[in-house]
DNA sequence: TCTGGGGTCCTAGGACCC
DNA sequence: TCTGGGGTCCTAGGACCC
């Protein structure tokens, strides 16, 4: 005779992964306060170069670089937990984060090591419970319910072996949450942070889900939660007693409902276990704002190079994409975008960047900027159109409004 | 002391077609 | 002549997430 089986999803995400992944190589910064972020690590790295002769893990802890008087743009990718003390944290202003805690040490982020590492976790947890969805670099949801073992103590059984199994391979701790749905399951893996685990039931709601914060909803932002601040609702519980016609009343019929269900912790979406993407992108803020006419050069020449990116991106990944966009940001902060669909996908950088080109004139340009980004979107994967549709002429040509402007009006901008 | 980079999804208006 | 829906595509902006 069978069990009943419960639906059983799990949240995992992994502690501090870009700090914890530093920490592997230089254990002697264990406990200390870390932060990650601020740049790419070059070839030329300084602290390599000056201790080219020593092994990573007997660099003296006094000569890495600390964050006092750091200038830039940066902010902060991943922050240990001892930094954490300070109040720095993800997405925080270096030079904020600086003031808060100027003996901390900065490091660049490795991304050929997050890579993987981010693959070594995952494939841990695909032999053991292969239902599994990618939700970025540190984090996934994973379908216990039919997993051997999956519906032990909640799944908490199961839960403790990828835990396990993961430090062994890799030396890297992680938290779980295991509910009946990824909503909970993703709050729950919040609750006993680092390398905890959590199991919720249906029964829970009461207990540990309405006296939590409404910003705990993943789906939740500083916005709507702005919002529902200002009609009196602060947590979970506060929102499950409004009634669903009011909700929809004040946030629209399909934020309402959702807020609503969300509240009650019903979630029926099922596990994404593969996706196509949307878009691909590339863009970059400038180490200080430039102007459109005054630094028309050095613009010109990052507008090239992101095209080039995007192109190389593209080409990596095996898409062409039809509708090519531009992102502007100005020194206000304020950001617009532009975009344009051809009649043939592409994936060639010279048609990228003319289009893009036509783009920009659509904005105009007399405030100075701090991004420039180019996107490509509406993919198709590479082979499943005309085969020379990726050498076509852009679709501009066909139209004729290059054709048409005499050869001055249409120099590019830069 | 201003606030990275790579994404997804939603909304809303207008064009265009049936 | 006027009055309609509905559906799809394109564009712009914004919220949110990792």
């Amino acid at each position: 005779m069978a069990t009943a089986l419960i639906r059983r999803i799990a949240h995992l995400d992994m502690d501090a992964f870009y700090a914890s992944v530093e920490l592997l190589r230089y254990p002697q910064l264990k406990g200390l306060p870390v932060v990650i972020g601020g740049g790419r690590r070059s070839a030329d790295n300084a602290l390599l170069q000056t201790h080219a002769d020593v092994p990573l893990s007997r660099i003296p802890v006094a000569d890495f670089p600390r964050l006092a008087g750091y200038t830039g743009r940066g902010v902060i990718t991943t922050a240990t937990y001892a930094a954490r003390q300070s109040g720095v944290g993800s997405a925080m202003g270096l030079m904020k984060a600086a003031k808060l805690c100027p003996e901390a040490i900065l490091l660049p982020v490795d991304f050929a090591e997050i890579r993987r590492y981010s693959r070594a976790f995952k494939d841990i947890i695909m032999d053991i419970a292969p239902v599994m969805e990618d939700r970025g670099v540190d984090e996934v949801y994973i379908d216990f319910t039919h997993v051997p073992g999956g519906q032990r103590d909640g799944g908490r059984v199961l839960a403790r072996l990828i835990q396990k199994t993961i430090f062994q391979a890799t030396g890297l701790t992680c938290s779980v949450g295991v509910a009946p749905n990824k909503l909970l399951a993703k709050m729950a893996s919040e609750f006993n942070k680092p390398n905890g685990i959590a199991v919720v039931f249906e029964d829970d709601m009461q207990t540990k889900i309405w006296p939590l914060a409404c910003r705990k909803i993943n789906g939740i932002g500083p916005k709507a939660d702005e919002k529902l601040q200002r009609l009196g609702i602060r947590t979970i519980g506060d929102l499950a007693q409004r009634d669903v016609d009011w909700l929809i009343d004040h946030f629209g019929q399909k934020s309402g409902a959702w807020l609503f269900d969300a509240a009650h912790g019903r979630d029926d979406r099922p596990l994404v276990l593969e996706s196509e993407p949307v878009s691909i992108s590339r863009e970059t803020t400038f180490e200080r704002d430039l102007h459109a006419v005054r630094d028309k050069a050095e613009l010109g020449a990052i507008f090239t190079r992101l095209c080039e990116q995007v192109a190389a991106d593209l080409a990596a990944k095996g898409y062409v994409g039809k509708t090519v966009g531009i992102k502007l940001r100005f020194d206000d902060f304020k950001s617009v975008t532009r975009d344009q669909t051809l009649e043939h996908p592409t994936g060639d950088a010279k048609t990228i960047r003319q289009v893009a080109g036509q783009c920009l004139k659509r904005v105009p340009l007399a405030q100075r900027l701090r991004l420039l980004g180019v996107r490509v979107a509406s993919l198709t994967r590479l082979g499943e159109h005309d085969k020379d549709a990726s050498n076509m002429a852009p679709a501009l040509m066909s139209k004729g409004s290059i054709a048409l402007y005499p050869v001055a009006q249409e120099r590019q901008l830069f």
